[in-house]
DNA sequence: GATCCGTGGGT
DNA sequence: TACCCAAGGAT
């Protein structure tokens, strides 16, 4: 067990945090995200940034300020429009959980974002690291904002063996954080920590003959960079089947149906769709049944047109693809709409089915 | 503490 | 190909 006061200790803090914050601030990337300290923005970008990569997270950031530039903007918002400004970077419940707590600041904090350790921890979507990322960044307080980043860096520069994958370790680096951190300019150190790990200090193979703490780190000076941070690994996906449809009536419209509000993709739409939980005989005709008694949907399944694998972070769906007609008489629903090709873009589908759409449409054109 | 919750990019 | 991973949080 390393005492993390200790290894702080080994290092000289003042010129620690001028050579990282000097670093940062000649190197740092042009983000939108920084070009002010509205703590509303800080937020929306630190929640998109959760387990998402810089460069994916840019253009969803931009479009979302423009469609909801305040905190009433957001709080007034349809979800369906708020889910729409999210599809594809999924994690979906991250927006919903942004915009409960963002209805919650406008009514309990007068629409200012807290700026207590405690009120700011209590909103819905916000844990240990965006609290400290919004105290610090936004307000200037000297919070720790431990991400993975911030673990990796820290562990090569202060030899810390702990396994960053269990969560109770976290607090080791907070402590750590909470020993070094610059009280002169808190924002720009944590920033700095998790540039020099997005840019320098990478998981695999660091650029450490360019690093600006190279001489403050005891990994590479141990020369054992490389063998930081450890981190046990996960366990594997497991596989779905599903059989999901096309259905159009003789207008020409597709169905379309709403997932429930909570579990995986709450809220998004989808193709009509079962699981497959065994191996079928007479496999078009049974799905239809199975569409029959779950869904109550009476169709005729014309084909397949192809299968579909889309893989989670923690399961694998793969989906055949079917198409189908749907009666005339089929009654629409809060869940279950009818829609044309132009109205279908208004609603927010998974990647998945937004695969299955465009194999639907290349079909169409063959 | 273990599991659930998405997606796209890198090696 | 089959992993691994990226500014985590809720349950």
């Amino acid at each position: 067990m390393i005492i993390e006061h200790e290894n702080s200790e080994k290092i000289n803090i003042n010129a620690f945090q001028d050579d990282l914050i000097s670093w940062f601030k000649a190197e740092q990337r042009d983000l939108p995200w920084r070009k002010d300290q509205d703590p509303y923005k800080v937020w929306v970008s630190e929640i998109m940034l959760q387990q998402t990569r810089v460069d994916t997270v840019i253009p969803y950031f931009n479009r979302f300020i423009e469609w909801f530039p305040t905190i009433d903007d957001l709080a007034n918002a349809d979800e369906d429009k708020v889910l729409k400004a999210w599809e594809g970077l999924g994690y979906y419940s991250r927006v919903r959980n942004l915009q409960f707590a963002v209805k919650e600041v406008r009514e309990k904090y007068n629409g200012e974002v807290p700026n207590t350790p405690k009120e700011i921890a209590e909103l819905k979507g916000v844990g240990p690291y965006t609290a400290g990322a919004i105290l610090s960044i936004a307000y200037g307080l000297p919070e720790p904002a431990v991400d993975g980043n911030v673990m990796r860096v820290l562990s090569r520069i202060l030899l810390i063996w702990e396994d960053i994958a269990k969560t109770s370790s976290r607090k080791t680096f907070e402590q750590a954080v909470r020993d070094l951190i610059s009280h002169e300019d808190p924002s720009s150190f944590n920033q700095a920590l998790m540039e020099l790990g997005a840019l320098i200090c990478t998981p695999t193979s660091p650029s450490c003959l360019l690093c600006p703490v190279r001489e403050h780190c005891q990994a590479f000076f141990e020369g054992v960079h490389e063998e930081l941070p450890v981190k046990t690994k996960k366990k594997k996906t497991r596989d779905v089947q599903l059989a999901a449809t096309v259905l159009t009536n003789s207008a020409g419209k597709l169905l379309i149906h709403k997932r429930p509000s909570n579990g995986l993709l709450a809220n998004l739409w989808e193709f009509p769709n079962v699981e497959i939980y065994h191996n079928l005989q007479n496999e078009r005709e049974e799905v239809a049944n199975l569409f029959s008694q779950e869904l109550h949907l009476n169709t005729q399944l014309d084909r397949i047109i192809g299968q579909i694998e889309h893989v989670f972070s923690h399961l694998v769906w793969n989906i055949k693809v079917y198409i189908g007609t749907l009666s005339d008489d089929f009654q629409e629903s809060e869940d279950w709409k009818l829609v044309s090709f132009k109205e279908i873009e208004d609603f927010a589908f998974p990647v998945s089915y937004q695969k299955m759409f465009q194999m639907y449409k290349n079909f169409l054109e063959e």
